[in-house]
DNA sequence: ATCCACTTGGAATTCAGTTGCATTTATGCT
DNA sequence: AGCATAAATGCAACTGAATTCCAAGTGGAT
């Protein structure tokens, strides 16, 4: 279904500063930071809607977060996939989710960390 | 070799703060926020000092680090391994590293999310 | 015992992200 | 189209984590 169209669905209104949010990342296919992508919106809207957005879209995960060094990056969640960081300059670009990324296209020195959650036992309730 | 010894063989003193967040570390056998490890050490030093002492140690990977919901989490890095978050409490353990994460004991809803880095074309000189 | 680079503590600062509140706006209904 | 209303926005002020500055303290090599 068309993002607008979901997004409408869900209960959000389709408002102007939150489709310049959605046209951003629909047109960078890389993952941005809040900073960026509040840069890139320009004066469509103020740095506290961007923050609100960007969290009600995860909320009904309809962006994809991962985290490097402690910044959070965003996309749009069409397929599952990952995000390859440069540890030097802190460019990220998507990846597809697959098994091993010991070898990955454009990159050297790979890395990678697995992050894992659950529900803990004693929180099960 | 000893972690101490390796400590000052690295060029870093055991100052007496030092030693205190170490041994809060080798004590605990989950991993600590940055928060957290402040709580533990009391009045053996600063905020600043924990903070400080925190990224020495992990320049010289003598410390592990992950990060869950944008909180560092961090212990001594003995063995390559990966932490494990409930989502709801927040609460981290170490696991192993193996390949995969979809049954561990304790905990139900695993997911995992793949962190990847590495130095991009443009970075290498 | 002395000396110096490393280390520390405390205050001030920075910066990302959040909150409260008054105003505006999308959207469903008549 | 006009209206009602809940959602969304913008602004300013706030919060809390982490860093910086600088003066004072300390480990450990000699």
């Amino acid at each position: 279904m068309d993002l607008r169209k979901t997004i409408q669905s869900r209960g959000l209104k389709l408002t102007k500063p939150r489709l310049a949010i959605i046209s951003v990342l629909e047109n960078q296919k890389k993952p941005l930071t809040a900073k960026e992508l509040f840069a890139a919106v320009g004066k469509a809207c103020n740095k506290v809607t961007v923050y609100r957005n960007i969290n009600a879209l995860e909320e009904l995960a309809l962006v994809s977060v991962d985290i490097f060094n402690g910044e959070k990056r965003y996309c749009l969640a069409e397929k599952p996939h990952h995000h390859i960081t440069c540890r030097r300059c802190g460019e990220s670009t998507c990846l597809p989710c697959k098994d091993s990324f010991t070898q990955v296209k454009n990159f050297i020195q790979i890395d990678h960390q697995v992050v894992i959650s659950g529900i803990c036992v004693a929180c099960v309730n």
